[in-house]
DNA sequence: CTGTTAGCGCTTTCAT
DNA sequence: ATGAAAGCGCTAACAG
């Protein structure tokens, strides 16, 4: 590899005027600038960014942190991410945590020890706290799909009350008046404000809440079946059934199908999240969209602002949108 | 940041002590070992990756070119080689391609400027010379679904004629005859081997290869609602059309539900990759699995073995397995 | 505007 | 077994 020192022998000048070359600093003559690019051309020079980053303390480098990379969800996120980012001539170094708080911890020691710039982050297993620690102490984190105090213009968030609002006051509009829901685990914040957001709507359609008509699931699709069956149960009129995510949603079309049900005839379907399968499934999947590769850009974006001075507009909350698709059936239409 | 040279002062002893307390080396004595450690628990000591890699000249850092990250398959991909290096204290420092032969070109420029030891890649853009030329001049590759001349114990495939047979052979057991081909573009070679192993399945089950039975696609969805308007024309008669990936037998799917028939039971359709959504699409997709992450995997191990001197077992040739769905009706039953 | 010099934090001979 | 010293390739005062 050629260094810098070479190239600066073959252009007959200093090294510190290759430097300046090299950073496009405006205080170098224009014949040296030319030779000394020159001789960088003859000796394919290729600055080291190691040795760059030893100097300035500086990786250029932003690690993240997602659960998993095997979904869409992530895939989407982590894609809009290093778009963003090589554009700014930064890297991202990608960890998979699998939703395990060890692994987690591990794998934030991992990208400190690689002297990341910054963070981004998209975890349940940390606490608020043990996030607020870091990003104070360590190193500037920016998180997506969660509102850490202490973490300021480093959150962005789907606006999860008003989808799930959208999602039980589209069923309602459309006529239902048997509705349950299958929610995600009680102790995360975006599966209680979906959760909110479908209250709201009941409230707001003058229908009652009734919490047998709620099933507690984990996000899979597994739970999707196993609530439909308790659902149906609990209330055999049942018309229609939102899900706090489309895996769920999609456990529950087939438990569906098992059931004999004509899809959406016979049962109506919303779903959440907008994945890409969304529109795989049969029905097509009425369901709504998070915008998580808007919220990939915006979380890079952040870390722009702060580590690198960039000048960004940020944007901390999205909107949810409703996608209207197959699987919802009008009973109005009767 | 603590410095190994603060650690050597607080436990009192040399700069070089640190350093092969660091290194595990065995050459210290048990005392100022503990000392040492005990000096870097205090101080909180957490080694500088960069500063090691500037004098070592390795990084411990993989490049990783893939086309998109948005999909399952990449994603699945990438998961598996973040894994298997993670395990090794080794990190990968992703780029996504787009497709796009000069966004390719620039991101591996972009690779080797930040001094990754290797790279592992699934392109399509660049061409096999061009390949081979980076691997022997500049860093050491491995190529996933690609077989490279002049990159030897880096390639992995799966045996994609095994695979295009293993479809047709299924559907003809099946009792099919009249068998339509969705095939991938003529100019790629993993697309034209699956069509090998079709016509070679349709041969071995005594029936003719006929050259309109076949249309060509771009594994795009829309191409697979193309395939199918198009073999329907040829032989209104058609009873299974083979996709030569799942993308293009979901369209084969809507398309076949748009003209009104039942599924599986008017048109059998089998896929290939079997994709996340395979089991979601309705009915169920029968399709040929292409175990990517396997791949993904001993890429990530050939490069432990060329560049870090492990001894990892590799296996260059993937069978396809055939997954039974229930896309296929059973002609025989009737 | 250009060159000299001193680090950045670590590894690695080479002595001791 | 331990320490001293040089160097990895670059940046950034500082002096001229």
């Amino acid at each position: 590899m050629t260094t810098i020192y070479q190239v600066a022998e073959h252009a007959g000048v200093s090294l510190s005027t290759v430097s300046r070359v090299l950073n496009g600093r405006k205080t170098v003559n224009p014949k040296l600038r030319e030779k000394v690019e020159l001789a960088m051309q003859e000796l394919n020079y290729r600055p080291s960014s190691v040795a760059r980053s030893l100097a300035t303390n500086r990786t250029d480098s932003i690690g993240i942190l997602v659960s998993e990379l095997d979904t869409p969800f992530f895939g989407e996120m982590v894609q809009a991410i290093e778009v963003t980012l090589r554009q700014a001539n930064k890297h991202v170094i990608i960890t998979v945590g699998h939703n395990d708080l060890a692994q987690e911890v591990d794998a934030v020691e991992f990208l400190i020890s690689r002297r990341c710039d910054a963070l981004i982050m998209h975890t349940e297993g940390m606490s608020d706290e043990q996030l607020a620690a870091i990003n104070q102490d360590r190193i500037p984190i920016a998180v997506i799909n969660r509102d850490v105090p202490g973490i300021d213009d480093g959150c962005f968030c789907l606006d999860n009350e008003q989808g799930g609002f959208l999602a039980t006051e589209h069923l309602i509009a459309m006529g239902h008046r048997q509705i349950g829901y299958i929610s995600g685990p009680r102790n995360k914040h975006d599966a209680m404000e979906r959760l909110s957001g479908h209250k709201r709507a009941l409230a707001e359609g003058g229908l009652d809440f009734l919490p047998e008509m709620v099933f507690e699931g984990h996000f899979q699709e597994l739970d999707g079946r196993d609530g439909l069956r308790y659902l149906k149960q609990q209330n055999p009129a049942l018309t229609a059934v939102v899900c706090a995510n489309d895996w769920m949603a999609s456990g529950a079309m087939s438990c569906a199908r098992d059931m004999g049900l004509d899809l959406p005839r016979d049962l109506s379907i919303v779903g959440f999240d907008n994945l890409m399968f969304a529109h795989h499934v049969f029905p097509k999947l009425t369901t709504v969209s998070n915008p998580v590769n808007k919220m990939g850009e915006m979380a890079a974006k952040s870390i722009l602002n702060r580590v690198y001075d960039q000048q960004h507009v940020l944007q901390p909350l999205y909107d949810a949108q409703l996608v209207v698709r197959d699987s919802v059936f009008d009973l109005n239409s009767l």
